[in-house]
DNA sequence: CTCAGGTAAGTTGTGCACAATTGAATTGTC
DNA sequence: GACAATTCAATTGTGCACAACTTACCTGAG
């Protein structure tokens, strides 16, 4: 097998590893929320700012009503989030935080401390590789 | 919401993206080999060394049975890959690669260059990123 | 006004991830 | 040699991702 690539010389397997490992990290503390890790997504951006639209929040996150859209009612179905047909235009959901939604991100203010000290790298070093990946999912979409 | 953490300043999801984003560059070059691109990641495995145990593969790529049973599955009915119970070892399921399976491998020889040009990032910036997420990834799963 | 084209959200189907469980085979201890 | 504990692969069930399609609604050219 001469011309085989190297597992262990692909960064796409390098991000593919650590990806799924920060999820890993936060897996326990989100459970403590009752959320999945895009969930939690979902819910940061909606305490950024809200209501959003689906395709807002898809274009945010980079998903699409496929993905959303079973997210979004089990969201609902925790009675985190309401979603109301658009009146101007009845082809828009707006998705509103409730009360309890809104009162969850207090609870999770501590969670990305919790991966910071968990990844054995300086804030520096986070800042960089934050900034390098910010580069390269940029790139690669233009790519597309 | 003011304690709210900020979606552009998580590096779990800008790991997240930049997963998805390589994965989706790899997606029509993988779909030429008819492959997924977990399923890409086993037979790199196995491009590398053949035959190997599930147990085995699972070490490698961070995946458990649950995972890979049906992956090995679908592998085997595209005829790339035969598994085998171990005689010595009745617990035991050896995958093999096929003669299909084996040339398929100069077919995916291009596949990470084209990640490389897609990247938009010097070698020297690809190689330190690979080393710190290999750091990241080592640190998190020694956090659990 | 009409209707072709486009847009928004949802649905369906496939394939991961991963937890939890099952069942068969092996190992270690007595 | 029996048998409890362990190991290995597979299965079941939930929840993403994402392609392909559907349905409802809006918009703009004529």
């Amino acid at each position: 097998m001469p011309d085989a690539p190297r597992l262990d010389r692909q960064v796409c397997f390098a991000l593919y590893s650590a990806s799924r490992a920060a999820t890993a990290v936060y897996r326990p503390l989100l459970d403590e929320l009752g959320l999945t890790y895009p969930q939690y997504l979902v819910m940061l951006v909606l305490w950024e700012n809200e209501p959003r639209g689906v395709r807002e929040l898809g274009e945010e996150l980079g998903l699409d009503s496929g993905t959303l859209s079973p997210l979004l009612k089990r969201l609902e179905a925790l009675a985190l989030v309401e979603r109301r047909r658009s009146a101007e235009d009845e082809r828009r959901v707006a998705v509103h935080l409730t009360d309890a939604g809104k009162a969850l991100s207090s609870k999770a203010s501590g969670v990305p401390q919790h991966l910071a000290a968990a990844a054995g790298l300086s804030p520096g070093e986070l800042d960089q590789l934050r900034e390098t990946l910010g580069k390269l999912t940029a790139a690669l979409h233009n790519s597309l």
